[in-house]
DNA sequence: TTTTAAATATAGCCGTGGCTATATCGCATG
DNA sequence: CATGCGATATAGCCACGGCTATATTTAAAA
């Protein structure tokens, strides 16, 4: 209207959609990863102290729990602790792994060790495989 | 219960508190960089070009358009276009910087174009201004 | 000028992810 | 074996960020 009449280029929406999608896991990923921990340590995960590391109320770690149940990847009994099934074994494991990678990568290109750990919890979700992959090489070859 | 009797470690909620944080205002963010897009090359943000590029249906725009104006990052009037005031202008600049250098960073360190630029658009919000100046050091010296 | 089409706004719905307050259950203890 | 406390669940609230359907307004065309 003022200087260009050129449509307004049906852009990259995917990209949004892509980051959105990401976001949708994220948080999933958190708490499986999370339970994941407490089974390590503690042999089982229980609501209370998923929801003291999360940093959120209990009620808030129980509907989060449902959800885990509904996307199959925990299991648990009412009043009773939570476990993960193998896929959600996997994820965790996976995220964790991806977790490690990302702050040592981080930390690789001069990050301070605390910075890198803050960051690298948001970053994590949204860094791809291929990505990850990269981040890999790097370290391999400049470890 | 079954193999630990520490405290189930008051651990590090801080961390995703800080992750939700970023979360928060990370959409705020790239609406605010459109419309510094638009602006740019349209003269003016039109709810629906808003729309079309961030993939979402136009109430979901005109509702983001409100936040914004309640942040005091956009002003417009009903039924009009919309525009950036000063500190949604400067966030805009800095947004879009962040995200040019941390794509630059990703493509330097071996990731393909096309995958850092999808990667970008989810990891720049949770990119520290430490971790930024990391990056632009590690660019300057191995450009 | 009147009519119509396009753009914007509003209403109302859904799911998520927080919260507080309260009910219910399980377990250890008395 | 009763009871009380800690842990879990449920109810119900809020804001956000999507959506569709519909009303309203602006702007263009007849």
């Amino acid at each position: 209207m003022t200087q260009d009449d050129s449509p307004p280029a049906a852009a990259q929406p995917d990209r949004f959609a892509h980051a959105r999608e990401a976001q949708a896991v994220a948080l999933l990923e958190d708490y499986v990863e999370m339970i994941g921990d407490l089974m390590a340590e503690l042999g089982e995960a229980r609501v209370a102290d998923i929801a003291l590391r999360m940093g959120v109320a209990q009620p808030t770690a129980t509907k989060a729990v449902a959800r885990l149940k509904r996307e199959g990847l925990a299991v648990s009994r009412p009043y009773r602790g939570v476990f993960l099934t193998d896929s959600g074994a996997e994820l965790a494991d996976r995220v964790r792994a991806r977790h490690r990678t990302v702050v040592a990568f981080l930390v690789a290109v001069g990050v301070p060790e605390e910075v890198a750990e803050l960051d690298a919890e948001g970053m994590e979700h949204h860094v791809s495989a291929t990505t990850l992959r990269a981040f890999e090489a790097f370290l391999a070859e400049k470890g």
